[in-house]
DNA sequence: CACGTTAGCCTTACGCTGTAAGGCCGTCAA
DNA sequence: TTGACGGCCTTACAGCGTAAGGCTAACGTG
């Protein structure tokens, strides 16, 4: 019944695992059937393999899992050197935002990682020089990668949260939502609702834009 | 062998479960010993009952994690009337990370839950309610709600995910972690880890009161 | 009193999970 | 030819969430 070990037999030679290759599968898997998807018996399957030959080349699914926010953190833009700091910042959040919401489950696996791979390392380290370089002193520095990631985090998280992906759906699910309240038990909610959220044009995504330049405009170099 | 079903026979009555009883049991758990430790059978344990008794007042795990979350949303102090709107979104976002930090399992759940309970509604009208009494627009009370819970929730995201808690064990963490690294791969997370984070004084927690007023001074009502 | 109903808890069982331990095969070095 | 080794597989185990159904004690009603 090993059917899929066909490269034991017949030799066939069957391109040998690694833990790159394992991490990749385990983001693919993840980004098709969700987080709750990522077993070690449902990665190692689209790899042709059996589980336990997946700690050949990982410690165990948390370091997987450690792996698959690096690589996340590996597909951000890294803030460019010779512009402007303001500038650099908006990209670089621009993008993490944007690979945050390819991979939906990195942001609720952040909070469980402790030890943090080379991108990750390589990511801050990057955005720390174009601070220093746009002329922010050290402590202002921490500062301000403090404030912007906060930011950058709480609004991806926030937003795939959400169980709706915006436009109709979007509408349909507050409705939804609304209609099964008592008639006036959240009115300042229920205005917002109405008035705002509820209106055909209204997309939760455009609110970043406002906050992220609020918070890039607010910051300045120097003490 | 079920010692813990004396209740039954010896008709000593025991104070009868309910959704509240069984949430205020995993939250103690979840506290005590983490939110890996939450397994239905451990959540039963010091409630004196097996774990299939709880599917009688909760509808299963994923309604106890919902329920733990409203709780924890239950202990945000809310915005009080009367006061200026900026007083009143410091002191409630004081307030929820002080809450979240009590139970630091909770803002890794919140990008799971998709419904909001009732101390959550309540919470989030009483916060909108605040911002339109101060003068702001319903367009602008959606941003300023958007960009302050991003700030809290991305603050506290990156906090609890933290491997250690402030002071020396701080100091020691990221000492370790740098030593492990070569020498100069990360010169500006070097520097600023050496000149600024290791320093004796410093707290990451202090940049929140940073982060938080200066998001605050920036917003105004109308638009 | 006796009765049927019901609430509340328990028991058993199933298909999952991560992973420890060890076996087997094909290739390569000597 | 022999031995070592890398790479994958098999088996097994304790623990998970929960479906299905059973038991007991208490209660409403005659």
């Amino acid at each position: 019944m090993p059917e899929g070990g066909k490269g034991r037999r017949g030799t066939p030679p069957r391109a040998p695992l690694s833990r790159e290759r394992v991490i990749r599968a385990a983001v693919e898997l993840a980004d098709q059937k969700g987080s709750a998807a990522l077993t070690m018996r449902a990665i190692a399957q689209p790899l042709g393999v059996e589980a336990m030959s997946l700690y050949h080349h990982v410690a165990g699914r948390e370091d997987i899992l450690d792996g698959m926010v690096d690589a996340v953190f590996g597909e951000i833009e890294l803030p460019a050197h010779g512009t402007d700091w303001k500038s650099a910042m908006r990209r670089r959040a621009l993008s993490a935002r944007a690979a945050l919401l390819r991979h939906p489950w990195a942001i609720g696996l952040m909070d469980s990682r402790a030890q943090p791979g080379p991108a990750t390392l390589r990511h801050h380290d990057a955005v720390i020089g174009a601070l220093r370089t746009g002329g922010f002193s050290v402590p202002m520095t921490a500062r301000a990668v403090s404030l912007i990631d906060s930011y950058l985090y709480g609004f991806v998280l926030q937003e795939v949260g959400l169980p709706f992906k915006g436009g109709a759906e979007q509408a349909e699910a507050a409705g939804v939502l609304l209609n099964g309240m008592p008639a006036d038990a959240y009115p300042h909610l229920a205005e917002l609702a109405a008035e705002h959220v509820l209106k055909p044009g209204y997309d939760y995504a455009d609110e970043f834009a406002f906050g992220l330049a609020l918070v890039l405009d607010a910051l300045h170099p120097d003490e």
